[in-house]
RNA sequence: GGUGGGGUAGCGAAGUGGCUAACCGCAGCAGACUGUAAAUCUGCCCUCUCUGAGUUCGAUGGUUCGAAUCCAUCCCCCACCA
């Protein structure tokens, strides 16, 4: 890498953005210059948890900022926690941290690979398992290990602190899992560590671990955690309130399109990269007048869209959208209920059974409340009574609330 | 080891013998309104062969005409003291 001053300041401009914590930024500018000088990238870590291997776009925020680094030429190292995935968390507390088989964990690393190369290159990306390090650890490297913190410093992290004052249960091994991840940097030789700013204490962990094994301490920056789809909580699986990065095209655009317009800025600026001075100009002319904030939004779920998959498929979801939602007619393609003339013995079958035989709905209870309240039409006519038979017909459209579909195809 | 507090529907949290399929909040679903939203209002929100029936309140057994509620045993969790 041949960089001049000028190019330094500009790899900083840029790898600071964003940003809600950088420890330090005059630190990182020293390793630049070092790692230019000495002609190596840098080593830049990011830790995956494998218990949820599905990546959705609050996970975007972080691997962009990884992204940027490759394109400056740097190294990332993705770790996969592999081993105390496979431990999980005894406590049994948290639903976040189950213990997984082998066997799981394997599957789950294999689908997080695909998936960040959608956004990151492989040719600059080292993937390692912390099992490596750790499988064959000695109880007594454990206990030297953590002779490094001592409890009034794990009592500094905020949870922690907070619990404890509250007399709720800290796990040891919640004092522990800051640890293991410190060690992970000391293993890999990690320049710079990313995290949302949750993972703050951690990521400052690996600093003093790593000091205390000799080594220059890692560049910490943190990033925020961006709220979901309801707006106000993070966005997270477990909450059911994210979109997911290997969803369908219809999908991905559809759930942007419910985002509120407030948030809409900061998914441009987020998972979208789209710097802080465009991002401005952009909500003025929606302030303006000048541009109508579905537009933007649409605009916005797009590019998510294109991002992800490609142009086409970005272009296809915001017609299909429109014609389903605002014009209130039919996807292009939908789930079809495959029927046989016995499934009918008189060519009618009761309303209920036929949601049920779409999977529109998940209890005949709730099939029946959504017919009482209206929510469901066939061929665009609404039908109210649940207790109603409908003749089948070849090509029958049923709508379950708004966004469900299903089309009737008999056959003999 | 001791003391005290707990385990209730997806989550949080009431309920301490019948009026309780179980207050309430969140999440979710539907409808109205919209711009696709947000906000707001309304309804729903265990299952089913649904104007009725069945199965729920950590587990099992018991008391009772009747139990989430009382008793017994067991399992699990938490805090504090040692």
């Amino acid at each position: 890498m041949e960089c001049g001053m000028s190019d330094i300041n500009k790899q900083l401009d840029i790898l600071a953005s964003r940003t809600v914590d950088l420890y330090s930024r005059d630190e990182l500018k020293k390793k630049l210059e070092l790692a230019d000088r000495e002609n190596r990238p840098l080593r830049v870590k990011l830790g995956a948890d494998p218990s949820a291997p599905d990546l959705h776009l609050g996970h975007c925020v972080v691997i962009n900022k990884l992204q940027e680094f490759q394109a400056l030429g740097h190294q990332v190292v993705f770790i996969i926690g592999d081993f105390t995935g496979m431990i999980g968390d005894p406590s049994g507390k948290s639903a976040t941290r189950p213990s997984l088989s082998r066997e799981a964990v394997e599957a789950n690393a294999q689908t997080y690979k695909e998936q960040i190369f959608k956004i990151l290159d492989p040719e600059k990306t080292e993937i390692r398992f912390n099992s490596e390090w750790f499988g064959d650890m000695r109880f007594d490297q454990v206990i030297r290990l953590s002779a490094h913190v001592t409890v009034a410093q794990m009592l500094a992290r905020d949870d922690f602190s907070k619990r404890y004052a509250e007399n709720r249960p800290i796990s040891l091994v919640e004092f522990l899992y800051p640890l293991v991840q410190a060690y992970d940097s000391v293993m890999v030789k990690a320049d710079v560590e990313l995290g949302g700013t949750d993972q703050l204490f951690n990521l400052l962990l690996g600093r003093e671990i790593q000091q205390a094994h000799g080594m220059a301490p890692q560049i910490v920056m943190t990033f925020p955690l961006i709220e979901g789809l309801d707006g106000v909580q993070k966005m997270s699986k477990s909450l059911g309130n994210y979109i997911g990065i290997n969803e369908p095209p219809r999908e991905i655009f559809g759930k942007t399109m419910s985002v509120s317009d407030e948030l809409m800025w900061r998914y441009f600026t987020y998972i979208l990269c789209v710097p802080e001075t465009e991002v401005a100009a952009m909500r003025q002319e929606v302030d303006s007048g000048r541009r109508h904030p579905r537009d933007m939004k649409d605009e916005l779920a797009r590019r998510i869209v294109a991002r992800f998959h490609d142009e086409a498929a970005a272009m296809q979801a915001s017609e299909e959208f429109a014609r389903v939602f605002s014009q209130n007619k039919l996807p292009d393609d939908m789930p079809e209920i495959l029927l046989r003339a016995t499934d009918a013995p008189e060519g009618v079958m009761g309303i209920i059974d036929l949601v049920m035989c779409g999977d529109l709905c998940a209890s005949r209870g709730e099939a029946r409340r959504l017919i009482q309240q209206g929510g469901l039409r066939i061929d665009d006519v609404k039908v109210s009574d649940p207790m109603v038979s409908v003749p089948l017909k070849d090509g029958m459209i049923i709508k379950a609330g708004k966004r469900r579909f299903a089309k009737v195809v008999l056959s003999e």
